[in-house]
DNA sequence: GTCTATAACGGGATAGAC
DNA sequence: GTCTATCCCGTTATAGAC
């Protein structure tokens, strides 16, 4: 199998970082040839397709770092929690700590949700499964087990369009960090019957005096 | 004060539905055009700043919406897990169950992050503050009971996203099923320490025997 | 392989008749 | 207020020199 001219592949990095930056639509040509530092026409040289191919190609060249460098802390012989803490830490360099966007999320949104819906469908699945698989062996059934890793893919998700839209980096830094137990804990998602008088602050923080207005 | 013509807030929905569906740079003046049966010269007649400020108008429009009808479901004098359930409802009907996007999200990933950047704040701080307020009533620090809105903003906006992809509505209509308990759980976010061993199921699934691959 | 130049097209925005 | 016609510019995409 020959494989492509060397150039292509850094290319790569510079044109998802403009996809991210400003999605779909908003990544024009002009901003993609600055980026990668090629010209226009050398640009179709390597993406005959053009812009759609490029994208396409991004979704791949994505996909394959976040396996390798995400996915793949969820394999091994270590127990669930460990390796949902390798996840949790993997996933917030991955993201940059909250300052970088996912690139699914932001194509979902603009423009290329349509047109790259197959390759959308499958990126968010490999996640899904690959935490559902951790979350079964750790006892949850099969079905809990995929909604479970569904929910955690939507607070990452929210947690950065959140983080994005303050400025702030906390709410995604609070999401990554209270991840593994989260995930693993009795009923996250679905509220605790047992508990139904909420407590007056958490043990961790100083908690002062609720002070309500009025 | 004298109100604009009638025709402009019935044109601000079909607007409102295009900047949703296509995004701020994929809403071209031939595709609002269409949406809203007015020509283009029209549309300049309602909004001489053009583009941009249809989208401002559509997020005062929204937002007044989004405060009567969602919002406000959090005010008066009954008990925040009753006003939860009520918002929660309210957040699902909004959201037409999970088949709409939110234009702010849309918004912030699609090209008007930038030159929107303060109504987008605004608008969120507006969720997180009514929601806040309504923690704080319920007995939680004004620290936790921010973070806890913001959280629960973040959520929705990924349940939503997640929805999307995956063209299901499932991921959404759990997260807001789940709202009302969730927020007001002990301590949801953080996982919780009482509980280190996972269950096999959750007390309201059948929950089969997990199967394991392998 | 990479460049300059340019074609073909669609975008936002305006003028002016009605 | 709404329309048709038009302008100007940026965009995608290609041709052809080097």
């Amino acid at each position: 199998m020959d494989r492509k001219p060397a150039g292509r592949d850094v290319a790569l990095d510079a044109i998802a970082d403009v996809f991210r930056e400003h999605g779909y639509d908003g990544a024009s040509l002009t901003t993609l040839s600055e980026a990668t530092g090629l010209g226009k026409a050398s640009l179709y040289h390597y993406f005959p397709g053009g812009k759609a191919e490029m994208a396409a190609e991004v979704f791949r060249h994505i996909g394959v770092k976040a396996q390798s460098s995400v996915l793949d802390t969820l394999q091994g012989g270590d127990s669930p929690p460990v390796k949902l803490r390798r996840f949790a830490k993997a996933v917030s360099v991955f993201y940059k700590h909250g300052r970088m966007n996912c690139i699914v999320g932001t194509m979902v949104l603009s423009g290329g949700g349509k047109l790259f819906e197959e390759q959308l469908k499958s990126s968010v699945e490999a996640w899904v499964a690959a935490l559902a698989a951790v979350l079964a062996e750790a006892g949850f059934g099969r079905v809990a087990a995929r909604q479970r890793a569904e929910d955690t893919l939507a607070m990452l998700q929210g947690a950065l369009i959140v983080s994005r839209s303050s400025g702030q980096a906390s709410p995604f830094l609070r999401m990554v960090r209270a991840l593994p137990e989260n995930m693993l804990a009795v009923d996250p998602l679905r509220g605790s019957q047992a508990n139904p008088a909420p407590p007056n602050g958490s043990k961790r923080r100083p908690a002062r005096a609720a002070n309500k207005r009025a």
